[in-house]
DNA sequence: TTTT
DNA sequence: TTTT
């Protein structure tokens, strides 16, 4: 059957890099998608797509895009659902990436910094997601790749689409 | 920004019709797109997307599609949150559709019931939906297209796309 | 950078099957898609589109479409151009399937013939595409999949996708 | 039928734009989307698909994209066809689009001039595009938007797709 | 809460 | 050269 997103938009904040217990790695990141039309308010709105992306790409994505990064993705729709704390069951609908494209210039360094996230992609010195961007200490998880917290979930690498 | 989504897929039950406070009609529906690939336990298993879609093609759909019908849909995502009973936030993220193609073939009727639904579409008798169907008695509605019962969210005249 | 086709339409002819000479399927066909508004005199238009697949689905598409069968194809669109008969550069655009998906009912077969095709995929008896459905005598080709007569053109394994 | 289509690449020249005796306007482009693998020659080819587009965001193209811009277009595929000056038939197949995003940063001008283009958009001296830019002069047509030297075709008004 |  |  057929499922195919496609999206251009911009990061809300820096990726999310983790590692499964068989150590394949999965990103993820979420886009701001400025919808084309304005509100009776006369304000922009955006859509907020949450997004995954698994193995060499998914480190691809940790180190090249940041907070504010302009990025498309070429995917698939996929919906899961998880028990939370209080035992009530939440739905989540995300883009399981194929594909994501760097829209960024080159040269987007220095000036173009567009306000936001650490920037230090390429740069030495004390950087939160620095082991994970190394690709050591791997943050390894059993659950949802959105949350930061560790309640588990049920991503595991079954989930692995090849 | 680039928002585009295409589904082929069926829907998990016979959609659902209201109207705004304003009159304007609108259908939701689930479709449900088996994957490509089966899991590690050898399943194929589904993605469950809602999908929402408005005025006139919102009536066609609930005219002609029922739960099991195979259809297309070309649109694009959208993400909405609003408070749960509880006080809680919930994360929506649906698929407002453009256009919705019908796909089973025309005389699909009789012996291809495909097990399940009303089907009495264009058929005399009860039909707990036929109100709805027939535009009279208009559910007027002003909160989630999904729920089934009356809390109110964050849907109105204002969600119009044009 | 990003290159996505979505379409649903109908096989104008049953698919042609070829082999490079390395051996590798190619299946071509063309789809009509049904235009969603009418023209100034009424009629609904169509677009006619030049799709190939290659590799196994290749052969499935073969197997399970025949003029007339309603498919949903999703790929990318791919430029060519080759010199003809005459000299003349001839730029050509289609769709390079990533898959196919079959979207006739199961039960589509004797009074569902859609009055047209040779319709004997799992019968017995004459066909004239008998050898290339059942991967005997590959017809071999180095050119033009789209061209029925062999003059050469550009398409060899190099065109591999992967 | 679904017919839908999604691109990110860069034009490969100054889009042209035109109206219709009836004074519509209509711009073509043809956008360069680099191939994701690189052939067996290790070289990145890129695919070359011309687009039209409709009406007030015709004029957009013409006024904010340039030769090297990198671009979004959402639309549709169509095929068209039509004689040569030799009598031969030409068969065409090009990218209707609905809206085209622009990808380049605010600030891309002076020193990110992309190595190409006349980019003197808004700049004064000559500009032989300079007339239809302005929207005065307009260079009516009633043939092919992708030919430039007015050998007559078979788009006009009956084209627009509302 | 899920379809064939 | 076009499908239902």
């Amino acid at each position: 059957m057929i499922n195919r997103v496609v999206l251009v938009g911009r990061l809300t904040k820096d990726p999310e890099l983790r590692y499964t217990p068989n150590g394949v790695a999965v990103a993820t990141f979420t886009l701001a998608v400025n919808r084309q039309f304005t509100n009776q308010q006369g304000e922009r709105e955006a859509d907020f797509i949450n997004c995954v992306i698994w193995r060499r790409p998914a480190e691809n994505v940790a180190n090249f895009l940041k907070k504010g990064s302009l990025a498309g993705v070429d995917g698939r729709l996929q919906t899961r659902n998880y028990e939370d704390q209080t035992g009530k069951r939440v739905y989540v609908t995300e883009v399981v990436a194929d594909s994501v494209q760097f829209l960024e210039p080159k040269n987007s360094s220095g000036g173009n910094n567009y306000g936001g996230g650490s920037n230090n992609r390429n740069a030495f010195g004390s950087d939160q997601n620095q082991n994970q961007r190394n690709n050591q200490g791997h943050t390894s998880f059993d659950n949802d790749p959105f949350a930061n917290d560790g309640k588990p979930i049920d991503i595991s690498d079954d989930d692995l689409p090849f």
